[in-house]
RNA sequence: GCCGGUGUGGUGGAAUGGCAGACACGAUGGACUCAAAAUCCAUUGGUAGCAAUAUCGUAUCGGUUCAAGUCCGAUCACCGGCACCA
């Protein structure tokens, strides 16, 4: 027998499978379909590390066998390319990130087809592509002449020393991650698109779907439905000032106001405030603090605020006159951006109270304010609220929203967490907009036959020192004539956010090469919805929303005819350093899985992967148990020496063979690829105790091994002379019938500790199984002298006797 | 801070409320070898015991139950997300 060397058989079959398209779907519409996806890859200069085969192997092996059973899959694969961190490398580097990607691309690619996988590589697709982002710019066009795409003056981080639009990430510890500098809010007139327009479809539907537990209830937050009030307040400026609460049965106990510190009513006010440089400067401040660091709540920090000194609020149930304050706590992008402050019964009013020595009025019975707010719905009373005294909080919740409607001083509101989307970047490596400005015709959109709206070739990627895109820079592009009236206009020059082109990739798979549309229509109503999607955690809120959102507005403008798009959704953990910690350049505990194909095998890493832990959780990777893997598939070869001349399994192999497909065909269906890999190794360990395997045996083993571990199978497969590829064959189907043995073994406890074992026929009933534990000799001598309480019997596994005395 | 999750031997992990530690890694001893590697065999949660066995044991504290790693309450620690990283 020849040894076993991965690689040599390894890009055999690699090669023979893109050569014959073993996986490439076909849009035959007589088989049932199968549409698996995960999350395509940014594809970094890194290059592909351990972390990104997970959950590309485990659909593999779902992909795979549900190939074998029948059904007309679709597993693709492509690039989400554009995004930061090409054009920073492209800033630093001096490299056009268009090459960079190119590179970054066909490395990924390499690494991945090394795997194994089996991708439709017909169907790859590259969302920097202007094939690709005619698409997504047509999406958004229909979005804008939907009315859902506006402009919108927003705050974005600015550094004043780069002079350049930081996200998020780019600011650490309140300056700029390049240079140190300053961080400050500036305003830019941004496009927006209205996700919240989609608010409560996007929950209401997710209850058709088959999504894990913590992926529903993380969207649920995210969009964070609540049910509440908005109320009048009265001012002694005049105006009135709106509030959003969830607690309009508090009212009464409301002493004060608060603000955003960018209430527009500041300006409106100034001339009746006495304090408007106090005012400033509290604003001033606020500006340098993230809406995260604004709202924290931890131990040492303190509320602060300003109180208005000029205007008063009047409470709409009590009539009192109240003071309003500025506080940062209070967000200027929820609700209302005012509040009702009730420090009885919330706990940052409560702090506020304390810090600036407010009243705190008690309104709902049943806890100590004298101590800590009161927040209990269930069990409160309400007290010191006229005609509410007496109520439960949710009947008051109801009898004061009547009572405000009735009023004209509010009404029953639902209210959403979610935000619209910001969707423009000061960036050059994204979809252009594509958008023009008229000074007499306003916002007119790119004509749809125009498209793609090719990003322009630049040399420099640095921003203007208004911190518009670099795209701004180039008259030649920018200027350009009006569609509409075609008088001299300018160009946008902002370009998309990276998950613009992974809103909808899912789609284009049906049809990517398509030059006329989206996808042909038939197509999408084959494939759609995608059947099973797995994914990171990360992406649970922000990329499965937008993509839903996207899908959905597809939906209403009829290009596609599911609600949804995804049936169901899973979630994989992330393979951690072997230190325990997140995978990170800067931490120097990044594996590349080019190593470890090398040194042990696609196929050995594919298996480890796997056997490494629960697909769900995350897990350590460990070098050195590698080889457990690398070991049970070389014994799974040299099984090839003690191959028995029978053709039939063996009597007694045909319950743990049966098991073994019944067991391993369940797990895959459910992600348990490590009890899957962990049954497959008892089952060869079975073998090998044995003394050997029958051709029919090792059939079976090298079937159910298929999704796990392709390559070596198929070639022991070949070797075997077992006919025509495993990829090609049916799946092994389970006789249940098989799978029982004739006894079992049963538990006997007495007050649930083991201290018997009986061995008894496996249909054994409750009387006869209860008789023959009583007979047991550590039994008989547990029960001497005392009363049996009760004896519990649990078919088929144990008898438990609760004793008294 | 808010939202979501996790915590089991030396290590990775397994266990529809029903024998905790499957399957591996490592370690120890042995076989093979001039030797090493590889391979094969045996042992391997702690404590006591030659052993049968007993007893403790699933982050901590408490509860429900005939029975709790699993359910409930509180606490601690760690991880993911927090809207311009992807």
């Amino acid at each position: 027998m020849i040894k076993y060397e991965p690689k040599t058989i390894e890009p055999k079959w690699q090669k023979k499978w893109l050569e014959e398209k073993t996986f490439s779907a076909t849009n035959d519409t007589t088989k049932p379909k199968f549409y698996a996806l995960v999350e395509f890859p940014y594809p970094s200069a890194q290059g592909l590390h351990v972390g990104h085969p997970r959950p590309y192997t485990g659909m593999d092996i779902v992909a795979r066998k549900r190939r074998m059973q029948g059904y007309n899959v679709l597993y693709p694969i492509g690039w989400d390319a554009f995004g930061l961190p090409a054009e920073n490398y492209a800033i630093k580097n001096h490299i056009h990130p268009a090459t960079v990607t190119r590179e970054n691309i066909d490395r990924f690619r390499k690494q991945i087809q090394a795997l194994g996988i089996s991708f439709d590589w017909d169907r790859e697709i590259n969302t920097t592509d202007p094939a690709y982002y005619k698409w997504t710019q047509w999406i958004f066009l229909q979005m804008f002449k939907k009315g859902l795409a506006y402009k919108k003056e927003m705050s974005v981080n600015w550094c004043t020393s780069c002079k350049v639009v930081l996200a998020n990430e780019e600011v650490v510890n309140g300056v700029c991650e390049r240079c140190g500098g300053e961080v400050t809010h500036k305003v830019k007139s941004q496009w927006m698109l209205k996700i919240t327009e989609y608010a409560s479809r996007l929950i209401d539907d997710l209850d058709g779907l088959d999504y894990i537990e913590r992926v529903a209830t993380s969207q649920k937050n995210w969009i964070g439905r609540s049910h509440g009030a908005e109320i009048t307040f009265g001012t002694t400026a005049g105006d009135e000032l709106q509030v959003y609460t969830t607690r309009p049965d508090t009212v009464f106990g409301a002493t004060y106001m608060v603000i955003s510190p960018e209430h527009a009513y500041l300006k409106k006010w100034a001339g009746l405030l006495a304090n408007n440089n106090a005012i400033a400067a509290y604003q001033e401040e606020a500006a340098h603090k993230s809406d995260f660091e604004r709202t924290e709540l931890s131990k040492d920090k303190e509320k602060t605020g300003v109180k208005l000194e000029g205007v008063e609020a009047l409470n709409p149930a009590t009539g009192e006159r109240i003071p309003i304050f500025i506080s940062d706590y209070v967000l200027a992008s929820y609700g209302t951006g005012a509040i009702m402050a009730v420090p009885g019964h919330d706990e940052r009013d409560y702090a506020f109270a304390k810090k600036f020595g407010l009243p705190i009025i008690e309104v709902v019975a049943g806890g100590d304010i004298e101590k800590a707010a009161f927040t209990d719905c269930e069990t409160g009373v309400m007290v010191n609220s006229g005609f509410l005294n007496g109520l439960a909080v949710e009947e008051a919740k109801k009898e004061i929203t009547d009572w405000l409607l009735r009023n004209n001083k509010g009404e029953a509101k639902t209210n959403y967490k979610l935000r619209d989307w910001v969707f423009s970047r000061q960036r050059y490596w994204g979809e252009p907009i594509p958008m023009v400005w008229c000074e007499t015709c306003g916002w007119v959109p790119v004509p749809e036959d125009q498209l793609p709206l090719e990003l322009p070739h630049i040399e420099e990627f640095e921003p203007t020192a208004e911190g518009d895109s670099p795209l701004a820079r180039h008259d030649e592009w920018v200027n350009t004539t009006c569609p509409h009236c075609g008088g001299p206009a300018k160009r946008e020059t902002d370009t998309m956010p990276q998950w613009a082109g992974s809103s909808w990739y899912f789609l284009r798979y049906c049809d990517p090469h398509n030059t006329a549309q989206i996808a042909a229509p038939e197509a999408l109503e084959y494939w759609m919805p995608v059947d099973w999607y797995n994914g990171g955690m990360e992406h649970t809120t922000l990329h499965l929303l937008y993509s839903r959102f996207w899908h959905k507005f597809l939906y209403d403008i009829g290009i596609v005819k599911t609600k949804e798009p995804y049936s169901k959704r899973t979630s994989h953990g992330m393979i951690l350093g072997e230190n325990g910690e997140k995978m990170s350049k800067s931490r120097g505990n990044v594996i590349n899985p080019d190593v470890v194909v090398d040194e042990f095998g696609a196929d050995t890493m594919r298996v480890y992967e796997m056997f490494v832990g629960d697909f769900e959780k995350a897990a350590p990777w460990n070098t050195s148990s590698i080889k457990g893997s690398r070991r049970f598939l070389d014994r799974v070869w040299s099984l090839q020496e003690m191959v028995l001349p029978s053709e039939d399994c063996r009597p007694e192999m045909e319950a743990p063979v049966h098991r073994a497909i019944k067991k391993v065909t369940q797990d895959i269906e459910q992600l348990k690829h490590n009890t899957a890999i962990a049954t497959l190794m008892a089952l060869l360990n079975d073998f090998l105790a044995s003394g050997g395997v029958t051709r029919g045996e090792y059939k079976v083993l090298l079937h159910l091994l298929n999704p796990f571990a392709p390559h070596i199978t198929e070639e022991i497969w070949e070797q075997m002379g077992f006919g025509a590829p495993i990829s090609g064959q049916s799946w092994p189907v389970w006789q249940e019938d098989k799978t029982k043995e004739d006894t079992v073994e049963i538990v006997v406890q007495l007050n649930g500790k083991t201290r018997a074992h009986i061995t008894v026929a496996s249909n054994i009933g409750k009387e006869e199984a209860i008789a023959l534990a009583k007979a047991e000799k550590a039994i008989a001598e547990g029960l001497q002298g005392k009363t049996i309480a009760k004896e519990i019997w649990v078919p088929g596994k144990l008898v438990n006797f609760a004793v008294k005395g």
